[in-house]
Formats: structure tokens, sequence, C-alpha cells
DNA sequence: GCTTGACAACCAAGCGCTTGCTTGTTTTTA
DNA sequence: TAAAAACAAGCAAGCGCTTGGTTGTCAAGC
């Protein structure tokens, strides 16, 4: 019998407030150093605890890393869902999910996005299965319907999937630029991706 | 008198032949694992010698860091001005620095370019304000004169910046997803790069 | 032509420190 | 009063880096 990793399933994560807690304050480490160079004595010093009550929370480093890319990549699955329903128009839709991502990288969840970004590499694989398998059948299957949308009624100018990356990255990409305090908001950066993506 | 950090200036860096093969054995690894959890001992390892005789050639590991990430940024600079060099036209300039980016990418220099990506956050604050520069000195004065030139011309959808942005996104994001061993080769997506973001 | 000295490259050993994590016990909470 | 949460202490392993000495190379000096 090889070992048996005993992955948590993403959908089935139950956090208490205490968890929660813990996480939070991971996660904004996680985005100031990144995971490796956070040390468990500094999440608990955070968190005004001793390093070694982590433990009773989470069996592993690794383990924190993974409750809270899982968590993330749910709640925003669950956002992208909530966005785009109720509307049909494709284009519509498109924007909801463009506006819906800017959120998530700008506005929300103390830097929760930045975290699914940067460590992705600090995961190792298993988790990394579980992760990627919950993000395609939620977050990706909405973008997937919008942009066949917009395909079929002939808006893309490219094809649906090498349209899906160009947006993708160009999203990653604003927070090395953007700041939604600046004079462009969200929704107007939003309306130049759809104007730079789509046929006009 | 506060301690003065003495680095080397990119412009004037000379490497060695043993310490560039250090230093490729060193990018490839921090390709590979990343910066944080490769070591010394992995290092000196591959390269066939003892931990401790890296320090005979670099004088710390951060420096090994800074080393590749100058230099590497010194070469795509190199390579952009050669490629835009003749050409008029500031849309065929903006091709073939996309193509350039694109083969910096897929097809030079053993991961170098995705080490000055992923990295950026290991390397110390002094070494990055030396590195930023020499890179906003060379590479990315030819993407502006590439992009305004194309804006004088009425061919950009957006801001001149903004394109910038969006096309530094979508381009950087390409090495998750695309492999150039694949149907598409480089100029064809450099096609579709064009084709999306300037004017038809 | 052989010796000498200088130098770069590397080895062998290990120092001082930090890391993730464990254990046994005490405090807090419900 | 029992479970949950936190403490106190520390272990084993691994980390970057240092030190002192051993090679191999090659040009200058007699």
């Amino acid at each position: 019998m090889t070992a048996v990793a005993e992955i948590q399933a993403p959908e089935a994560l139950e956090i208490s407030p205490a968890k929660e807690r813990l996480l939070r304050v991971a996660i904004d480490l996680f985005y100031e150093k990144g995971f490796e160079r956070t040390t468990v004595r500094d999440i608990a010093a955070r968190a005004g605890i001793l390093s070694g009550s982590l433990f009773h929370h989470f069996k592993s480093k690794q383990e924190i890393l993974y409750t809270a890319m899982a968590l993330t990549t749910r709640s925003m699955g669950e956002s992208a869902e909530a966005a785009v329903q109720g509307i049909d128009d494709p284009v519509e839709q498109l924007r909801a999910l463009v506006v819906c991502e800017l959120n998530s990288i700008h506005r929300e969840s103390e830097h929760a996005a930045y975290v699914l970004v940067d460590e992705w590499r600090s995961l190792d694989s298993e988790h990394r299965e579980a992760v990627l398998a919950l993000r395609d059948s939620s977050y990706e299957r909405c973008w997937d319907v919008a942009l066949e949308g917009c395909k079929a009624r002939g808006l893309l100018k490219t094809d649906a999937k090498i349209a899906r990356q160009f947006i993708r990255g160009a999203l990653a990409w604003t927070r090395n630029w953007y700041r939604p305090e600046g004079e462009l908001t969200i929704a107007g950066l939003a309306d130049e991706v759809l104007q730079s993506f789509l046929k006009n």
C-alpha cells in the first residue's frame, strides 16, 4: 500500500471561525513575502499564538496553503456563477466575468487571489490537482460558456480558447499596474478589455 | 556610515565561462523549483562541485540570482533593440517585439525569462532597482516607441499605456498554455496578438 | 629546462542559526 | 468536566556561508 495522501476534497472543506482567522493571517503573509519565506512562527506571531499551537488546527504548513487556495477557488467559482446568473447576452456575461475577476484581484478577500496565482508551485501535486479540478468545474466553465456564446455570434476576433488565454493573461497582469483608487474604475477597465478583445 | 551595498552595475557585469556555466545550472534549478526551494547544495551538486566552492565565484546566493536576472535583462534589451533596428513602420516594429518576447519566453536561454518574472520578489530591493532601471532604458523604451507610433497613426483601440499592459500580460501568460512545438507557430501567435490589439 | 611563486578552482569540515514539527502539560471554554 | 485551544520546550534536519588547506596551471627568473 502506497502512502495515501488523504486530501480533503475542496468541496467538503468546513472551516471554523478560528481556522478562518488563521487563514486570513497566513494569506496576508503569503502575499507579503511568499509561502517559502513565511515561517510558521511568522503566522503564529501575527495571530498572537505560539508556533506549535498552529498544528492543533492544521496538520502541516502545506495544509494551510492548500486550505487557503481551495477556499479561494471555491468562492471565486461561486462568485462567477452568481455573476452570470440570469444574463443571456454572452457579451454581458463576459463583462460580468471580467468585472468579477477584477474584483477578486483588486478588492476582495485580502489578497487571496494573488496567493492563488503566485504560490501555485509551492502546492504539491496532489493538492494541485484537487484545486485545478474544482476550478475547471466552476470558474472555467462559466468563462467557456460566455466565450463560446460570443464566438457563435461572430464577435470574437480569434479562437475562443486563445481569446480566453489572452484575456486571462491581461487580467492577471493588472495587478502589476492597475490600482482601483485611481481614475480608471473597474467597470471602466472592463470596458477597455471588451473593446480590445471583441469585434466592434 | 550606513552599510554600502556595492552592487555591480548590470551594464558592467563581466562573466567568465565558469561563472556562466554555474549560472546556467542555477537558472535551470530556479525554473524547476523556485529560488527559495533551491539550495546552494543543489546548484553545486548539479554543477559537480561542493557547495562551499560556489562562494569562490559568487559572494552570496542572492548575488547568483541578481547576476542571472541582470544578464537576462541586458540580453533581452539587446535583442529588442536589434529586432526593431531598421524598421520604420510601427506595426512591424510591434510585430518584431512580440516575436522577440515570445522567443525569449519559449525558445532561448534555458528558462531565463521565466526566472526573471517569477523570482522578482526574491530579489532584494537594491538589486531590483538596478535591474528595473536597465529594463526601462532598453527593453521598455523599444516598446514605448513602437506603441506610440501605432497610437499616432490611430491604430490603437486604447491608450498606449493600457495597450502595453494588456499585451504584456497576454504574452507573459502564454507560458501557461502555449507550446511552440504545437501547430501554432510563434509567428502565427504574434499575428493573433496584433489582430487582437490593433484596429483592423 | 627546471624551479619558483602566484593565482584560480576546488575540497573537507563544520559553525551558527532557522526551519517545520512533536511532545507533554496547562489553561480556557462550553 | 470534558473537549478545545494554547503554552513551554525542544528535536532533528537543513540552511547559507566560512575557514583553512590542497590541487592544477602557467608565466617569470635563473
